[in-house]
DNA sequence: ATATATGTTCGCATTATTGCGAACGCATGT
DNA sequence: ACATGCGTTCGCAATAATGCGAACATATAT
C-alpha cells in the first residue's frame, strides 16, 4: 500500500462518539486523526464522487481525461478507505462535472438536516 | 510569496459564469483551475474557519495548539486567497473546534438553499 | 481465442501542503 | 520604555497528494 492508507476501523457503538472523540482529540494527541467522524465522512466523499460520475455516463477514465489526471486518481479518490482529499481536486471533478463544492463547518452535535 | 498563491481575480459580471467557466474547463484546458467559483468557495471557507474559531474564543496561536500545528498555518487557512485547503486539516480544525466537516457535490445551477 | 472496456493496484517522480521557527507591525497595558 | 499578545509574512525542511505509466482481473463481444 503505497499512497493508500486503511482507516481505522475502530469503533465505539455508544451514541455519543463524538464527544469521546473530541476529547480524545484535543486534550489527548492532537495531531492524531479523528477515527469515527473522518472515516465517515470520507466514505461520503467518494461515494458522492463515484455518484455523480457514473450520473455523468462516465467511466473513470473519460472522467480522468477530463479533470485532466488518470484513472488511477479517480480510482483512489473513490475508494472508501481513502482519506487524502484535497479540494482542489475535488473542486477539479465537481467542475468537469458541471457541479460544485460546498463545504460546511457546522457544530459537532447537530445530524445533517435535509436541504 | 512561497506557499501562498494569489486568487485570480478575473471576474466576468455576467450572471451565468458558471457555464462559461464550465466549458472553459472542459473543452478547453483541463488542467487549468476554476475561477469564479472556486475563489468564492475558499473564501467561504476561510470565512468559515476564522468564524468557529472566534466564536470559541480563541486566539490563532491557542487553535494551533489543539490542532497540533502552529499560528502561521492558521493564519495562511484563513486568508481569503488561500487556495490550498485539504480536508485532512479542515477536520482537524473542526474537531478541535468541535464541529465537523460537511462536503457536498451539487449540481452547479442551483445556489445553496437553505438548511 | 482475440479484442475491447472497465475498475483496480502498484511503483515512483513531481508537485502541493504542512511543520516550524523567526521576525515584523500593531495595539494594549505596566 | 518595556512587555505582552495579536495577526501576519517569510524561508525552508518534512510530509502528503497528485501525475503517470504499467499491469492485472473481470466482463462482454466478435
Amino acid at each position: 500500500m503505497p499512497t493508500r492508507k486503511k482507516a481505522t476501523k475502530t469503533r465505539k457503538p455508544t451514541s455519543d462518539a463524538l464527544e469521546v472523540l473530541h476529547r480524545r482529540y484535543v486534550e489527548g494527541k492532537p495531531q492524531m486523526r479523528s477515527l469515527l467522524e473522518e472515516e465517515r465522512s470520507n466514505s461520503t466523499v467518494a461515494r458522492q464522487l463515484c455518484r455523480i460520475r457514473e450520473k455523468a455516463g462516465l467511466s473513470q477514465r473519460e472522467l480522468a481525461k477530463l479533470v485532466g489526471t488518470t484513472a488511477s486518481v479517480i480510482c483512489r479518490l473513490e475508494d472508501a478507505d481513502y482519506e487524502g482529499h484535497s479540494l482542489s481536486m475535488l473542486r477539479r471533478i465537481a467542475m468537469a462535472l458541471n457541479s460544485r463544492v460546498e463545504i460546511r463547518l457546522i457544530p459537532a452535535s447537530r445530524k445533517h438536516l435535509r436541504i
